[in-house]
DNA sequence: TTGTTATATGATAATTTGTTCATATGTACA
DNA sequence: TGTACATATGAACAAATTATCATATAACAA
């Protein structure tokens, strides 16, 4: 039986098309169109980073403003403001102006969720 | 950070912090160690990338061998195997050999669940 | 053994990313 | 009005990333 999945058919097919056919159109039917990919991949994309994985984390906890983060990162106010233009630009953060400061805080609960499920990914 | 024009009549503080000092101490408090964030990124920057996506959604439905994915997301076996490479190393696929086959399947249950909500996420 | 298939991997070029520097915008207060 | 503060942003450069090509390994078949 083995064997007979073996057949090649000759043609500009890959022989492993025929052994997992199935497989394959089952993964297939339940793939979601490219836009959404590279939409999902800009998104996940944010998280992919050490500056902004702690900004997020900063803002789960309190909401604050830019020059607080910039003082608890210990980095450059443009470095951080940047990141937040960025983290804004897919929806993870927002921000409310305050005088002459911005408050800034997580946008909704999946970018919580997220966080907490990678943190325990990463720790188990 | 502290720079100069943020100081305040010859004290070492910046004025930002008297604004908000318990917010900042109070996030600062759950902060968690800078190599924690630095291995979340690392994993997170997993997810930031199309192809390494649709692989992980196949894996969501079915187990593959590599020549399947090749197949199916009509990408080279070579970047398909880099890619199922760089998952390994952080922990988000695993396999079994079978003859000359390598079966691929998600490694837990954290990367279907930041799958789902990163979707959600973005179809919002 | 030799040939074929399935997968892995090193090196490379093109692209992307993250911070810094310089500067602009906007708010408040004297 | 002018000055200081808070934030935003454009340019630029170093560092990181991704697909490709070529090749290696490893299992099986003939």
């Amino acid at each position: 039986m083995l064997e007979k999945n073996y057949y090649n058919v000759g043609e500009d097919t890959c022989s492993i098309n025929v052994i997992h056919e199935k497989a394959i159109n089952k993964a297939k039917k339940e793939m979601l169109n490219d836009e959404t990919y590279m939409e999902l991949a800009e998104t996940f994309k944010l998280f992919g980073n050490p500056t902004r994985l702690k900004i997020m984390s900063l803002l789960s906890v309190e909401d604050l403003c830019v020059c607080d983060m910039s003082e608890i990162l210990d980095m450059s106010q443009s470095a951080v403001s940047h990141q937040l233009r960025t983290l804004r630009s897919k929806n993870l953060v927002k921000y409310v102006k305050e005088g002459k400061q911005a408050r800034y805080s997580l946008a909704d609960r999946h970018v919580t969720q997220l966080l907490q499920i990678g943190i325990e990914h990463v720790l188990e």
